[in-house]
DNA sequence: GTACGTGCAAATATTTTGCAGCAGT
DNA sequence: ACTGCTGCAAAATATTTGCACGTAC
């Protein structure tokens, strides 16, 4: 597909280039409102979308639109493949000082820490 | 709000701790259908919902139902407040030899990953 | 007996899509 | 002119909730 700009779309990047707070498409939408009275939430959603595809934002999520739950209460980490959506654990050594770590910076306080890879899990790779 | 046990919340958890699958929802209606004909997906919510509340289970989300956008692609990590649901980029240097780290187990091609830190923000923090 | 749990169905919440007209190249 | 993009509204997807009845304690 080959795509054309759009007043619509620049903003919308432009918008996300220029803020930290990691928006939801209805946060886009409200600011966008007052430039473009008949914006609509989907051209924001299809937007997004397109952003995403052409490697401009990314979107902060696992890969599928379903709710996924854990059952494993010890610490341990997550390998997501994005080809066919498995999660699988990570049992590697937890990074006990990662807390300490990151709180110069945060300045809150961290109480734990996740951490997920994303690739192509071993089927998958078969399957080429 | 005092719990009881019920048979259903009993094999939801079970199955969970059964597999490392990270089971959807649906899922668990699937397999636990032939179990109890009559079950309803609103019951495997509602307990996958009180065995997070008791800490049996966990749940692999942002701590928002809506989809969050990123617009910075240098990377970075994030801090998620589980408060006010803030979510804050954490520029601490990214760990290049986690992927390689993770491989022996994974034993599929890992692309990139993500860290979240969770905790309380210094703004949530402050109302204490 | 009390009040939590269940199934069912309807309601929410969020995201996607079909369509007719508009706009970028 | 061709085909992508938009707004609108309806549909699809995923999760939550109200209610009447059943069940654990």
């Amino acid at each position: 597909m080959q795509y054309r700009s759009s007043k619509q779309r620049k903003r919308i990047l432009e918008l996300l280039r220029s803020t930290d707070t990691h928006p939801t498409a209805s946060w886009i939408y409200d600011q966008l409102k007052g430039e473009f009275p008949a914006l609509s939430l989907g051209t924001v959603y299809r937007n997004l979308r397109i952003l995403q595809e052409q490697g401009e934002i990314t979107h902060l999520d696992f890969g599928s639109t379903f709710d996924r739950f854990d059952g494993r209460m010890e610490p341990h980490y997550h390998f997501v493949c994005e080809r066919c959506g498995k999660v699988m654990d990570v049992m590697m050594p937890v990074l006990s000082d990662m807390e300490t770590f990151s709180c110069p910076q945060v300045k809150g306080k961290v109480l734990r820490h996740r951490i997920e890879f994303f690739g192509i899990c071993q089927d998958c790779l078969k399957q080429d």
